[in-house]
DNA sequence: TATATAGGGGATAAAATTATCCCCGGAGGA
DNA sequence: TCCTCCGGGGATAATTTTATCCCCTATATA
């Protein structure tokens, strides 16, 4: 795992949830697994745009933190299953909300993203 | 300003918001205009742990994505007062959210980080 | 035998974000 | 004259985060 070089503002809950939720798939990742997608495969099935490997970090992380859990099915094939802790739980209000507000606001986020550059030449 | 390589994708609600919050300390700037702390050198004063350089580029993103509002006051010596808009205000209940289950979390949260390294030997 | 599925990770490259350094103009005070 | 404050930014380094590549076990199926 890689160990900052700058430490986090320990005091700050902007700074807390940030460390828990900044992970670029994280939002997405959790939300998944609340809606019952919960084996990895599933998950980069819905997430197809991020990989196998950086999923799976970002799941380590999360568990980490006791956001999720992991259940391990000791068979063969293996499987396994990610599941909401009560913590994580407390957070999807949170993610509720910042959905929402992406959604609301996507069509004029988008033209200013994509107005970027054609507004150079 | 930078342009990435790798597209965000517009379709997704969670991504829009990472793509205005996501900022280290965006979500601080915001929730310090909200609180009357609306100069440049206020601000950098509120979050000492940054710098003027970063805090300036940060609030340039917030300013492009309409959710804060530069005032110029042309006058010697120069001010200036940045204030959340209408849309800017409609974060504020995230940000007070993401603060709240900062807090509410954060005992746990640091026991986890601070124990990391301290394990292992 | 070859390919697909399930699960996983080490090593390294690339991308993206933050930090640092040092400079600018102009006013005011010691 | 020197230092402080107000505002700002270019250039570049450093840090941090994601992505890519390729390999692993084992079962099942064409």
């Amino acid at each position: 795992m890689y160990e900052k070089k700058i430490p986090l503002p320990l005091e700050c809950g902007l700074a807390m949830t940030r460390e828990i939720l900044g992970g670029k798939w994280k939002p997405n990742l959790l939300f998944a697994i609340s809606e019952g997608i919960n084996r990895p495969s599933q998950l980069h099935r819905a997430i197809p745009q991020s990989t196998k490997r950086v999923l799976n970090l970002q799941l380590k992380e999360l568990e980490e933190f006791e956001v999720i859990e992991k259940k391990i099915y000791h068979q063969l094939p293996p499987k396994v299953e990610y599941h909401l802790t009560e913590r994580g739980e407390t957070l999807m209000p949170l993610l509720r909300q910042m959905n929402e507000w992406g959604d609301k606001n996507r069509s004029f986020i988008k033209n200013i993203i994509l107005n970027r550059t054609k507004v150079l030449d």
